[in-house]
DNA sequence: GGATAGATTTTCT
DNA sequence: GAAAATCTATCCG
């Protein structure tokens, strides 16, 4: 079934690393009021919970409590004081587990992420970006895809489902080929291959 | 092309 | 009070 709308079964179906690969190549849609704008899913990681950099590896916390509901609720969280995540929950309610959106392929509203995109993040002076962004690198990153996305903390904690502003549609290829590699950024668990990638994309965030 | 420093604030110790 | 699932500008080769 092409170009449907992922249902809450299809992210309960699978553990959080199957998830993440099955995620690539889906098209990630946010219905804002300033207009849509989508992108296919290019990249993920996978964050479990006996491992040491998801941020449910030690106590069940307010700000980690989205990871413990059901999957397919989304988790937005502040990172380095500037940028937000964007993460699909994944695995049994009562199980801190999620995988981290890190790229897209934009395919719609691409006018509207150039506009977000516009601005530098930056409280003391935000300054206006002077060189064009290209279009592979309006989703590169997790903080600059859920910038392009304007995915906010309002999204926090919300079920990606129809009706809803923020969905996931299903993908139509079905052979992709997939990559993986260890996660980038983090400081602990780091020789885990739970990042996950469509090979030869140029929306990838990093090689 | 790669390496490095600085921005910024929430969260948890 | 330190760390954090990041990004940008700047320096250097």
């Amino acid at each position: 079934m092409p170009d449907s709308i992922l249902p809450l079964s299809f992210y309960a179906a699978y553990d959080t690393r199957s998830l993440a690969e099955k995620l690539l190549g889906c098209e990630l849609v946010h219905e804002s009021p300033d207009g849509v704008t989508s992108g296919i899913i290019v990249e993920t990681e996978a964050y479990l919970s006996d491992d040491p950099a998801c941020h449910a590896y030690n106590r069940r916390t307010a700000r980690t409590e989205p990871m413990y509901g059901i999957a397919g609720t989304s988790y937005v969280y502040l990172i380095y004081g500037m940028y937000e995540c964007f993460n699909v929950v994944s695995n049994h309610e009562g199980i801190g587990e999620a995988v981290l959106i890190r790229a897209l392929q934009p395919v719609k509203g691409i006018e509207l992420m150039e506009l977000r995109r516009s601005l530098i993040p930056g409280k003391t002076a935000p300054k206006i970006r002077t060189k064009q962004l290209k279009v592979n690198e309006l989703c590169k990153g997790p903080g600059n895809l859920a910038r392009a996305m304007g995915i906010e903390r309002s999204l926090h904690n919300n079920i990606l489902l129809t009706g809803g502003p923020l969905y996931i549609h299903d993908r139509e290829v079905q052979d992709l080929e997939i990559g993986s590699s260890v996660r980038i950024g983090i400081n602990v668990g780091k020789e885990l291959l739970y990042r996950f990638y469509i090979k030869d994309n140029p929306f990838v965030s990093k090689l």
